[in-house]
Formats: C-alpha cells, sequence, structure tokens
DNA sequence: AACGATATCAACCGCAGGCCA
DNA sequence: GTGGCCTGCGGTTGATATCGT
C-alpha cells in the first residue's frame, strides 16, 4: 500500500541536533507531555521531522536514561538475552533499565561482538566457533590496533576500554579475581533452556547467573535502587520494575502518570520553567540554566568529571523520587528516574 | 605535526505491524 | 477487507574521536 513520508522533508534539518534545538524538545515534550509525535515540531517549533524528535527524545533527551558505558552486569544480561532473543535490541533494552535499544545495539556491534570473537564464541549463535570460522575470523579481521591479544593465554585481551584511563576511574572496576570469574561466566553457553521460559516474547530468565528471575526482580543496580514513595498505589508498585520503554507504550499518558506533586508552569515573559511542590519548594529554571545544562551535555565528559571534582561525591548518588499522590504532570511518567550524577544520567541537571 | 586507519555512537532509513475509519 | 496514519524496530550510515605510524 502506499506510504506517505513519515514528513515532509523539504525544509527539514537533518543531522546532529543542536543545543537549542535539545531545548525546545525538552521544554515542549516536557510541559505538554508526548502526544502525536509528527505534531511535535511543528508544536515545538523545530524544523525536524517527528521520527527524528521521537528517536532524539527516546535515545538521548529522555530523563530516565541511564547514560555511560554498560556495566559488566549489563554487558552479561545483554550476551544472556540476546542468546535467546536475538537482534530484538528492543526487548533486550527492556530488561535493561535506563538503556535504550540503539545503546545496546550499538554496544553489541562494538564491544560485546568482539570479545566473544576473541572468545571463540559465534556472537550470533552463541556456540563456540569452529575452528575453521577462527581461523576465518582472524583472517579476515587483523586485530585491531588497541588490542592487546595474546593468542597463548586464555584471557581477554585487553582492549582500549581496558587500557583507558577513564574506565579504571569506573566505580563498578572489578578486581582481578573477580574479572576472572566474571570471564569465566562469559564464557560460559547461555542459560539453559531449562532455565528460561518464554512467554508472549517475553523471556523469563529463572535460573539467571545470580539466581534471580528477572522478570521478578528488577534488573536495577543497588545504587539505582529508589525510596519507596509515602502511599504506594497499585499503579506505582508496578512501575518500580518497569522498563526504560514502558512509558512510551501508553496511549495516553496523562492517564498513567504517577504523579508527583509538581505545578509545571513556564513563565513565557523569562523563559523560566518553574516547578514548585507541596512543601512550596520551588525550582526555577531559566534559560541561562538551561543553556548552561545543555552546554554540559555537549561537553558531557569533562562535566562528568568537573562534577566530580567539584563535589567529590562521585560515588553518592542524588535520586529523585516523586509523590504517587501528586496531580498530573508530564513528568511524572519519569517517577523512577534516578539522577545518578556518577553515572552521568539526565544531562540536564534538571531538578 | 600530519596523516591514515580504526573505533565509536548518534542519527537516518525503510519496513512491519497496530490501530482506526 | 482495504487504505491511511502512526509508532516502533532493526540495519546501516556518516561524522567525530582516538590511536598508530
Amino acid at each position: 500500500m502506499g506510504r506517505q513520508p513519515c514528513c515532509d522533508k523539504v525544509g527539514l534539518k537533518k543531522g546532529p541536533w543542536t543545543a537549542e534545538e535539545d531545548k525546545k524538545l525538552i521544554s515542549f515534550l516536557l510541559t505538554n507531555g508526548q502526544c502525536c509525535w509528527r505534531a511535535v515540531p511543528k508544536l515545538a517549533g523545530l524544523l525536524r521531522c517527528g521520527k527524528s524528535c521521537r528517536l532524539r527524545w527516546t535515545n538521548y533527551l529522555r530523563p530516565d536514561l541511564k547514560r555511560g558505558l554498560l556495566s559488566d552486569y549489563e554487558e552479561k544480561m545483554v550476551i544472556d538475552l540476546h542468546a535467546q532473543l536475538g537482534n530484538r535490541w528492543s526487548k533486550i533494552a527492556s530488561h535493561l533499565p535506563g538503556r535504550t535499544d540503539n545503546e545496546i545495539k550499538n554496544h553489541w556491534n562494538t564491544h560485546i561482538k568482539k570479545k566473544l570473537k576473541k572468545m571463540g564464541i559465534d556472537p550470533v549463535t552463541h556456540k563456540p566457533l569452529s575452528n575453521n570460522q577462527q581461523i576465518q575470523e582472524q583472517s579476515n579481521q587483523t586485530p585491531p590496533h588497541n588490542v592487546d591479544f595474546d593468542p597463548n593465554h586464555d584471557e581477554l585481551p585487553k582492549t582500549q576500554d581496558q587500557n583507558n584511563p577513564k574506565e579504571e576511574e569506573k566505580p563498578d572496576t572489578i578486581p582481578e579475581s573477580k574479572e576472572r570469574e566474571e570471564k569465566m561466566v562469559m564464557m560460559m553457553p547461555p542459560p539453559l533452556i531449562d532455565d528460561t521460559i518464554i512467554m508472549d516474547d517475553e523471556i523469563i530468565i529463572i535460573n539467571d547467573i545470580n539466581g534471580f528471575c528477572t522478570d521478578e526482580v528488577p534488573i536495577i543496580e543497588p545504587h539505582e535502587i529508589l525510596v519507596p514513595s509515602s502511599d504506594p498505589s497499585p499503579s506505582s508498585s508496578s512501575s518500580s520494575s518497569s522498563s526504560s520503554s514502558s512509558f512510551s507504550s501508553s496511549n495516553n499518558f496523562l492517564e498513567d502518570l504517577q504523579l508527583p506533586d509538581f505545578e509545571w508552569c513556564c513563565n513565557n515573559d523569562h523563559n523560566d520553567i518553574i516547578i514548585n511542590n507541596n512543601d512550596n519548594n520551588v525550582a526555577s529554571w531559566n534559560d541561562d540554566d538551561f543553556i548552561n545544562c545543555l552546554n554540559s551535555l555537549i561537553n558531557d565528559d569533562n562535566d562528568d568529571h568537573d562534577r566530580d571534582h567539584d563535589n567529590g561525591e562521585s560515588s553518592k548518588q542524588q535520586e529523585l523520587v516523586f509523590d504517587d499522590n501528586a496531580p498530573s504532570s508530564p513528568l511524572s511518567q519519569y517517577s523512577n528516574m534516578v539522577m545518578d550524577y556518577s553515572e552521568s544520567s539526565w544531562p540536564y541537571g534538571f531538578f
């Protein structure tokens, strides 16, 4: 059947988003919530197609995104889930809160695939490569310049990531013995089929590496655990294990909101965004702050380091927990948002 | 310092599928 | 049942960063 293009391409901008565009999109979505994506660019005053806006939002601007490299645990989860689900990145991403399908797909293609190949595991089938395959792989693919791979050793090659001093700063750096153990786990075949149940395309790992069922226990690292709100409603309890993509499945997200007790208003005179909660704690975000935050996004790495430097509390996370009783706000779809500065979450330092 | 090779990841593209009239 | 609209998904591309020579 004939299809209209997703948008009128004439005069629409493509390529990297500017801080100004980000700002427009964020302030529109935060004040109006997600509506018809096709209408978003027009309403937000952007020369982009709706698809591009959606992509930018879901992959980059969403406040509940975790940023930075995948942790070892997340990587293992991706490998396990990929063994069961294949290239269904969105399904895999739904098991990793704060991660997007695009991010996982990229990480798979750039890191995990190589790692598995080096370990003699076929990244497609997750089975050991035959000798011929391995030989072919080696001849096709000369070792990257940043890989120090000694074929006489069973161990993983040192990748750039492992050598990169930036990576050494990561809080989840694991000691050597642990690392060995983790490598062993990674080299193990994917979970036996006995340990998994596939229901309606959802995979339930009964006996995960850690002995948890991933559908029963949210795959959330300790630092992501949120303090429960004072009056948990049934809807809010379900959201605790919801995936990063869960909100987007709602057709009427205003109804799904577990609402923070915030009042939203945009002061157009001063381009300020003002958040007011019941305790009369008012946070105002003016244009300059916004731009500064956007600038920090652009200079993400530097900013992270600076931030760590500034407060000396890189490992200390700052969390935001909304009140479930609160009235409607577009933001409440991020009621599980974790502002984890050590992981460089939402770059906008908003709340 | 300059250049080329390689790695990374944000963004694009096209298709599939759900929903609705 | 059909056609149109919309969103989501997965593969791919291209700009930029990083590294080696």
